[in-house]
DNA sequence: AGCTTGAGATTACAGATGTAGTCTGACAGA
DNA sequence: TCTGTCAGACTACATCTGTAATCTCAAGCT
């Protein structure tokens, strides 16, 4: 099991543009991130760089540039971070964020529906 | 709303020690931490220091010693580093980390008994 | 009154991160 | 073919982190 890379908060910026919409060229991602972050190119240009380096982006020629894609699923990437957080805060287990989630900001009620239905799933098993 | 701090991995574990047991001296935490970290006193000290900077620590005089306490709570910070991580990987909402937590490592059946709970409450408004 | 000792303050130093600037080489025109 | 341009490579530099080592000063021992 390859243990996943270590990705900063900036470099999940990029990420978080290539899971939704991938493969993009360099100057597609930054504009992209125009709006959210104000970057200059080449601080985009630097982030891709890193995430090339850890292997989380890969990349082929295309006409005179690249075209960057994730190597790693984001859902694996959120799966390790979440459970990550999960054992720093709460011991390992789900039901206290959840707890507290609801006691500070609520849940919507898609929330409130989907938890249902997975439980719901679990208890027929 | 005064922001909290951030909170480095390092810094965390300390945090995590007084949470759990507070005042303590600076030779207690050590004590609590060889075991887990292995840490050198020193070490131990700086990061006591960079909290109490950040005001995410705070102390009283004692004999020829110091006594150090939270002076964040656990559930504010850990709520808050919560909803940033929910943010950022699974757009602000819960049912998603659950789902993905679900499928990766299942759920206790503490953890489900709680939910349901939780859910249950929620209906009854 | 000196000397040792332990606590905290200050300094150290390498690697990660945020955020670019500069260098270089290939393609697009003039 | 010379030249400007744009992508990517390499370099820069301040801050944050992890992990200590050294400096300083007061309390206690002799």
């Amino acid at each position: 099991m390859n243990k996943l890379p270590n990705i900063s908060e900036s470099e999940l910026r990029i990420m978080r543009v290539l899971w939704g919409n991938a493969p993009l060229s360099a100057a597609d991602i930054d504009e992209q991130l125009q709006a959210e972050t104000g970057w200059h190119r080449k601080t985009v240009n630097t982030l891709l760089s890193r995430l090339v380096s850890k292997e989380a982006v890969g990349f082929e020629p295309h006409r005179s540039g690249r075209r960057y894609f994730p190597l790693i699923a984001q859902a694996d990437y959120s799966q390790a971070a979440a459970s990550q957080m999960i054992d720093r805060l709460f011991g390992g287990r789900v039901a206290p964020l959840v707890a507290h989630f609801v006691e500070e900001q609520g849940l919507s009620k898609e929330d409130i529906e989907e938890l249902k239905t997975i439980l719901g799933d679990l208890s027929d098993e």
